[in-house]
DNA sequence: AACTATTTATAAGA
DNA sequence: TTCTTATAAATAGTT
């Protein structure tokens, strides 16, 4: 939201305004499903420069414990947010491309994870599957990260994006490749 | 936001539609605050019908303990006016023994993932350790293909690239941890 | 789950 | 910091 979409805020000083700003609506959203909702919320952040800020409804302690004595298989953990749909307008086809590739990833990891845990067991040919998929992945980002390294400077000259590389390599990685490249 | 305000829902129906919706937002929020500022985050909320929900970075149990340990009144909290110093230390005792009952759950979890895999088995708790690292792999390539996009701009300018955000991103996953994990 | 009409949140700028 | 404003996001109600 605002004037224009921003990343990683390296800017000391601007990490720390938008730190502040960020955290009192963070903390209002917290407070406001805790009463529309009757839910109890915990909110702990701590800034840039280490200092916590805390939320809770009733008490940040409070929903910490019960939190905590859970069993931790009946929680639904988050550390990974969903894609938006709707910024994929805005990105170019390349990106949208291997934003969509990374979908893909991620139900078939869901469809796995499905699998697995109606068995509740695993198997050591599925577990090799899953891993591959992983080291597919880790090789792809290697490689891309290469890619960009070396065509860093192009791209200043080129005003050609990485993106049509991205895309091209994308479907190098669907060819099989050794995933030693990136061990040694 | 949205169509028109609105107040407490008593509908439980619409209660927990409406706590879904802002659940889901308010994670999205807490992570684009940590990512965004480099924060630690931890939110904890119950829905309605009292199931757990959390998110956290680096992680819930992480960032949680890191605040309950602090020096209570070094911290800033909102949300309820009681929340006070001197509660909080003695529950912080409790805590403390809840934690270290979870530490122990663990030690066994591990030694019994030992047992099996001497045996030739590969464990669940394996196996998710696994996923997780492929979805925060995904997550971060996600991110910083956003942000590739959205600096595309600022690199032609600035000539500062992305790569430096990129390997740090990389770093945090510490790849080569995780790679030399599942080659063993 | 998707889709709009509106309300909020917020990045920049003052 | 605080206010303003132009835009981006969130979301209530609807389908």
């Amino acid at each position: 939201m605002g004037r224009r979409k921003i990343g990683i805020m390296k800017d000391p000083y601007m990490r720390q305004v938008t730190f502040s700003k960020r955290r009192t609506s963070l903390f209002n959203k917290a407070n406001e499903l805790s009463i529309l909702c009757g839910a109890e919320v915990a909110v702990v952040a701590f800034s840039p420069r280490n200092k916590p800020y805390s939320f809770g409804h009733p008490r940040v302690d409070v929903v910490a414990v019960k939190y905590l004595q859970q069993d931790p298989k009946s929680s639904y953990s988050q550390g990974d947010p969903s894609s938006d749909a709707s910024n994929m307008e805005e990105l170019n086809l390349g990106l949208a491309q291997v934003l969509d590739q990374i979908c893909e990833g991620e139900k078939e990891a869901k469809t796995r994870d499905e699998i697995l845990k109606q068995n509740g067991m695993t198997t050591l040919s599925e577990l090799e599957e899953l891993r591959d998929s992983y080291k597919e992945l880790q090789y792809w980002v290697k490689f891309c990260l290469n890619d960009l390294e070396i065509s860093e400077y192009m791209m200043l000259l080129a005003k050609e994006p990485v993106l049509g590389g991205l895309k091209q390599n994308l479907q190098k990685i669907r060819i099989e490749e050794k995933v030693d490249f990136f061990l040694a």
